[in-house]
DNA sequence: TAATCTGAAATTGTCGGACAATCCATCTGT
DNA sequence: ACAGATGGATTGTCCGACAATTTCAGATTA
């Protein structure tokens, strides 16, 4: 029986792979630090060669850049540079909550999108930043699941959501309550099949965010 | 002076990388063939760490597939992956449209959008396969450059046109006239300036192309 | 003192070798 | 003909090595 196993899973790139990644997510990285080779090696315990595959992983991804000869860094977001990622999200993000409408008849889609997004709503996930950031992820990937677009799924994860998330986390204590608003808009059009209406809500989510974003004072931008 | 070297510029691994899609464009490579790393090795004349490096690359942008302990190969859309990518294509071409036509005016994008389509529309250059490739990316390339979005610029060679180009590139021959009309209208649209005009005459092309692409015979996919 | 130059240390880019794990095709015995 | 064993081919991973380049501290000079 041959390992099924996704690209993300395997073996020793992996690790380092997911290790990263949470470590962003924890705090232990934070955008413009540098990743040294030599650290990674030791702190993963294995060797240079899947710590090189890892880094070119994320580098493809976004998350990190790469510069000749010079240590990777944890990417960090200018203000441009955010803006042009929100404006392709709300086209992307648009685009999977019309395809979720559009099939959530099938299967068992329609019980998925509900369990998501009630823990997503749970009072008690929202307490905690960690459970609150995984639940959010697993809601959007429950929705691009169910639209069952391949290469969407495919091409979503290479979007530097992630760095978003995490870059003004400091920030967004603002409007708790309007965002929640805003999810709850996005499932209900979804629930009800109405592609145009879930397409709109999903966008109009997004540029909320773009215009939340915008006030933010230069110092959440790191270069 | 440190050198400015773009992610696929850079050394060993970017000359496989580029010798494989240059392959590709050439014939020399054909979806389903299998990638074996020593083969590489020797045609390339680098280690194998960088071959290696070169394909987690091209995997990673899903020109190629890497199965566990299997060799990589080189990627074939099934029917249902040649759909989900022409519909996300039709989404992010309207997008890159509609910011090339908005952006028009400023700097040299006129001059050089018109020049783009002015070598594309060339009896010239449609005579050659090759040619013909080479002038229509560089069409899109430029009007996804004027678009300005530095997160769609990076997003966009992370889809897989290059493998549609290729796969059906022996069923081409039929409506060229026809294509050629959808590329004038995209033109107009964003040398006019109107967004909303672009968008829709984007949209729309591609969506002519996944219905010729919906047409063809079963052989056309391999996998 | 401040700016500049210099050289050593740190770090990455690349290669080659090595070995285990796994897959694949072939062979074998029934 | 078919199930299982077997060996070659290929990948996954690590290690060591060396050149190229950047980085930074210390020496030099205006």
């Amino acid at each position: 029986m041959p390992k099924t196993l996704t690209a993300k899973t395997d073996g020793s790139p992996g690790v380092v792979y997911r290790g990263i990644v949470d470590g962003l997510y924890r705090g232990r990285y934070v955008p413009g630090q540098r990743l040294v080779e030599a650290d990674l090696t030791r702190d993963f315990e294995v060797g240079r060669g899947s710590v090189r595959e890892a880094l070119s992983r994320l580098a493809a991804e976004g998350l990190v850049s790469m510069n000749l000869h010079r240590s990777a860094t944890i990417r960090s977001l200018s203000r441009a540079e955010t803006r042009d990622l929100v404006a392709l999200l709300e086209v992307l993000n648009g685009f999977a909550a019309r395809l979720a409408a559009e099939r959530i008849e099938e299967g068992v889609n329609r019980k998925q999108m509900a369990e998501a997004y009630t823990t997503l709503a749970d009072p008690e996930t929202q307490r905690d930043f960690l459970h609150f950031a995984r639940a959010r992820n697993t809601f959007y990937k429950t929705m691009v699941a169910i639209g069952a677009n391949h290469e969407l799924a495919r091409l979503m994860p290479r979007t530097n959501v992630d760095l978003i998330r995490v870059q003004f986390r400091a920030y967004t204590t603002v409007d708790d309550d309007l965002r929640m608003e805003d999810y709850r808009g996005i499932y209900d059009a979804i629930a009800e099949g109405a592609g145009r209406k879930a397409e709109t809500a999903a966008k109009n989510h997004i540029r909320r965010l773009g215009d939340a974003i915008d006030k933010l004072p230069d110092a959440a931008f790191g270069g």
